[in-house]
DNA sequence: ATTTGACTAATTAATTCAAAAAGTCAAAAG
DNA sequence: CTTTTGACTTTTTGAATTAATTAGTCAAAT
């Protein structure tokens, strides 16, 4: 019964995720995960063979929906404006969301040596750079310059904007109550300046 | 002779430039800057009351001659994207060159815990925000707008893609011998949309 | 094919302790 | 009175040891 493995190994999935988004990867012991489902720890190995690999599915599961939503907002979106406003709201989403995994910056959480992962990581870079640039290109004014040297230096820009402005507030000791709202509107008019910089080229 | 005591606390903070910049703060002893010098540990703690002090006093001359070449540049580049250029270089200079002093990124060497210190690197901050937003401020064709936050939005987009894409390089296991050039590359790209989509704007 | 109790192996965390480094002081030298 | 120092104490750091937790295995059972 091939299906009811798959059904188990998605029950598993969704308490590890449960717990990994609680308290982190790290700090979620396979005793624990087997525990909330009522099963036994070699049950849970019996479906995952190990720690990492569970860890890596369930990221996978994370940057699979993210990466759904990530296109219809690609389809649906009216300008080309809207569509990276858009992206970086979602990005907010799931950066809160999943704040605990550290999916973000590779530090902590989930040994960075560790190969799948990498791999997994590299991937979904690779992808959102290419739903990026395929949003510039799909905008006709544009079509004069390759998108990717474009997509790829306006996702680094993004990227590395949030990340330093959420450095800079961690080790501030101000009240950061704002604190993703002040990173959201940089970004925000990043991209506004960004898409003005490159329709003025055009 | 308060003459001689400045010269020598001069003398102090060469040899410690020396040391810090080759070995680091925290794998530099106040007992080499004393050997260094020929002098004894106590003649060192009587020009400067702790490490963190010398320190802290180190950064600020690295700071003070960043401050005088980046005033020159602005005073002499003829564009602002020359200005904005030349900076991007004078960046890259004093990071390749104090590199080991982590005064970029505030993670390892001198504990960012110490007030000084912080306040130090929010003054040098602010002064950087300060020079650019008069760059912007030269540039006649940009005087529509607000030279503050456009200021402060393009310091942080810059930053923010030099620290990311370090990063980046430095968790990859590939050649980094480009390394920075490629950061450079970005930036001054990152810097040409910004200005255009600002003349785009005006 | 799936599950488990009872195990072992590996990692992580806490503790101890010696060495290194920071920092002090009373006395001396110019 | 300013500067310097030898000899000292206090703190910090790092390696080594151990205890405890957690990952991972296996033979037997359902």
């Amino acid at each position: 019964m091939i299906e009811a493995a798959d059904k188990k190994r998605e029950q598993i999935l969704d308490k590890a995720l449960t717990r990994f988004a609680h308290f982190g990867i790290n700090k979620t012991t396979m005793n624990e995960i087997a525990d909330d489902l009522a099963i036994s720890k070699p049950s849970l190995y019996y479906y995952f063979p190990d720690k990492i690999s569970l860890a890596v599915a369930v990221a996978g599961k994370i940057f699979d929906e993210f990466f759904r939503r990530l296109n219809s907002i690609k389809e649906n979106a009216g300008s080309t404006k809207n569509a990276l406003f858009a992206i970086i709201e979602l990005r907010k989403e799931y950066f809160e969301k999943y704040y605990m995994l550290h999916l973000t910056e590779s530090t902590t959480e989930l040994n960075i040596n560790n190969e799948s992962f990498r791999k997994l990581m590299e991937e979904s870079r690779e992808k959102e750079k290419t739903s990026i640039q395929e949003v510039f290109t799909k905008d006709e004014s544009l079509s004069q310059f390759p998108a990717e040297p474009i997509a790829d230096l306006y996702l680094d820009s993004i990227m590395g904007l949030g990340m330093f402005l959420m450095a800079k507030q961690t080790k501030q000791l101000l009240p950061e109550t704002k604190g993703l709202e002040e990173v959201i509107a940089k970004q925000k008019a990043l991209t506004e300046i960004f898409l003005d910089g490159l329709a003025n080229r055009a």
